[in-house]
Order: C-alpha cells, then sequence, then structure tokens
DNA sequence: GGTTGTCAATACGCATGCGTATGGAAGGAG
DNA sequence: CTCCTTCCATACGCATGCGTATTGACAACC
C-alpha cells in the first residue's frame, strides 16, 4: 500500500499505531497488521520495539505528552481566556481525529498499558479550561466545574458525531449549535462570582 | 465461577455479552472466553446462536430497543419536564452500567454491527430531551440543540469518570458539580424563546 | 420405560496474532 | 573496496478464537 520508503523508523511505526487507534481501537494496534500496512513484516517492528507493550506505550506518551501539550501550549498564547475557549470548542479535522483517539482510549480505560496517559490527558485539558474560567472571575469550585462540564460536552459530542456522522450535518446548523453551546458553557460578559 | 444453573438459554449468553461488551468492548464478546465465564463449552453457544455476529446483534437490539425503550417510557411518566430531565442527569449506579455500554460501543462506531443500533439509541435520549425542552418552551431549532448539548454533557461525563473514577470523587463535589452542570443546561425558570 | 427433543461435551481444522532465531541486504566509515 | 552497523525477511512454535461435526446426557411426554 505505502512502500515509498524502504527503510522505517521508530516513529513510522508509532504514527501507524496511532492511526489504527483511532480507526479500530486498542485492537487495532497489532504488529502483523501494522506490519503488512507498512509495507514490512515483523522482523521490522521487533527491531524498533521490544513487544507490543512497547509500542502502544510509546504511542500513547506521544499523543498524551507531544500533541496534548503542544496543542495547550499553543492555545495559551491566546490571551483573552474567552477567545480562548471559544478556539478550543470549534472542532476542526485535527481535533476530530485526536476525539477518535479520545473515544477509543474511553473504551480500554480499565486497560493499566491505557489508564496513565489517559487520566493525564484529560486532567490537562481539564485544568487548561479550569486557568482560562478562573481568569474570566470564577472562584475555585466553580471554575473546575465549569471546565468539567465544557471538556465532557466536546468529548461527548465527538462521541457522537462519529456514532453518527449524519448527526447536524449541514455546516449552518452545526455553527448554530456551537454557537448555543459556547453561549451556555462561556458566558459573554458576566462571569463574576456574583450572579449578574 | 458461576456454576449456578446446568443448562443454559439465550438469554443468559445475551446477559454475559453485554456484560463483557461493557467491561472488554466489543472484541470482548467473544464465544469461549464467555463459554468459560458460564461455565460451558462452545457446543452450548452454537446451539442457541449461528454465530458471533447473531449474538452480537441479539445483545445490541436488546440493549438499544429494550432497555433504552423502557428507561424513557418511566422517565416519560413524570409530568413536569424540568423534574424529568432533573431525574435523568442524576447518575445512579445503573445509569453507570449504560454509560461504559455507551462508551463501549462509541469506539466501534464504524462496525456495521453496531452503527444501526447505536444511532437509534443515540436519537431516542436526544429526541426524549427535546420533547422535554420543546415542552418548557423552546422552540425547535433551540430545543434540539441544547438536547444534544445536556446528552452530550452526560455521555462525556460517563467517559471521564469511567477513565479517572478518583475524578470528583465525593459525593459533596459530585453534587455540586451537576447541581451546576443542571442549573447551565436545564434553567430554572425562565425559556420562552425571549431572553429572560 | 422407551422415544423424542433439548442442551452441552469433545474433537477437529482453520485463521490470526505474538514472540524468537537466524540469515541476509543496504549504506556509511575507514 | 571492505567491514560493520543498521534494518528487514524468512521460518518457526505457540496461543487463542471461530466454526463444524459428532456424540452424549438429561428431561418430558406418551
Amino acid at each position: 500500500m505505502a512502500a515509498k520508503r524502504k527503510r522505517l523508523t521508530r516513529y513510522d511505526w508509532i504514527r501507524a499505531a496511532l492511526s489504527a487507534l483511532g480507526e479500530r481501537g486498542l485492537a487495532g494496534i497489532a504488529v502483523e497488521p501494522l506490519a503488512k500496512q507498512l509495507g514490512v513484516t515483523k522482523g521490522s517492528f521487533y527491531w524498533h520495539f521490544k513487544d507490543v507493550d512497547a509500542l502502544i506505550d510509546a504511542a500513547l506518551e506521544r499523543w498524551a505528552v507531544e500533541e496534548t501539550r503542544e496543542s495547550i501550549a499553543r492555545l495559551e498564547g491566546i490571551g483573552d481566556p474567552r477567545e480562548r475557549l471559544r478556539t478550543l470548542m470549534k472542532p476542526s479535522p485535527a481535533s476530530a481525529l485526536i476525539g477518535s483517539i479520545d473515544l477509543a482510549l474511553a473504551t480500554s480505560a480499565s486497560d493499566p498499558r491505557v489508564a496513565k496517559w489517559l487520566r493525564q490527558h484529560h486532567r490537562l485539558w481539564i485544568e487548561f479550561a479550569g486557568r482560562a474560567y478562573r481568569q474570566m472571575g470564577y472562584r475555585d469550585p466553580q471554575a473546575s466545574y465549569r471546565a468539567t462540564l465544557a471538556y465532557t460536552a466536546w468529548l461527548g459530542f465527538v462521541s457522537l458525531v462519529s456514532a453518527d456522522p449524519s448527526w447536524l450535518q449541514g455546516e449552518r446548523s452545526r455553527r448554530s449549535y456551537i454557537a448555543l453551546a459556547r453561549d451556555l458553557l462561556v458566558p459573554s460578559t458576566e462571569g463574576q462570582s456574583g450572579k449578574h
């Protein structure tokens, strides 16, 4: 299928593993199917990695640490906390891809190879949102709760759309939905601990 | 493990399949592990079912049609639409179990054996919430959007808690979070298409 | 109490994935 | 050009899961 370079690197396997994870779940990370997809045999894999668990751990580390931290760092560059959250809530093809991995890992949350990286990923995003809400004037319990609500709403929306792509198919209605969700989750001007 | 009755029924296999689905995902529905768990051999399974796909379809049908419809019908008995949604958003052990199946199926959303039942399940719940919002006075686009938002927030919350059970561990904080989410998602008294 | 029907055990062939062992090709260093 | 490291192919044994075929146990019914 993809016989571009003859010799692979460790990172090629990680990329293939993450792709398979998003498409077929954790069980999709299997040596022989990935080898066939990469146009090589198992001999290549067992030179780069000790075993399958090593590949899974490396792939999840790359995903949780690098990809997540980079995305968060990019968003932290936005000064206005409201605009920061608004940007986060705008689904893009990239965020949809990340979401499919979120889902795959959520199913395997009980797997010890997955648990630690998944917990860290969720916490990083929720703490990111919590900082934004705190900068908007919310006190600490409410800020964390609102961050959790916004994050879970986004997580569930990705789940819903991946299950039923025809949901809010039109670009118009999807934008309208996101606009409503944003207005409810990140209020426009009010925001002190007072009530209005 | 469970050598209670000697002879099994078709429904025993379906129950075991749903349990395995919630715990280990779609791939957890496998004949020989289930047989071992039920204390029998494959010979039993292939008398009750044609193949694995037949078991998967029967289990998902039971889940999507009976369990979902029954839960919805129970809730529809509550007259006040606000109280109806409030009851839905109160997570119970039962809803947590259903949520784990939600998650397992969300990962396998692309699987054709899963897609149709999962879509129906989501639509049933969102339409249920949409009816409630419409009874509260919201017009049709906003009612559907709010229903989608509430459902996805719930779906994502189940996902988050299953990934990290220590999240909002205390009963106090979890109640406070749910109270906030309810106040934001199903407003207390306002609700006409007007803005306040 | 023998017959029929229901449910399950046993034994088999097949496919796929893991992990190992060993030999070989390709490219840079000298 | 030679050697040595890097990367991969081939071949094997093992485990697990699917599906089939055949036989057997137990119950109900006549």
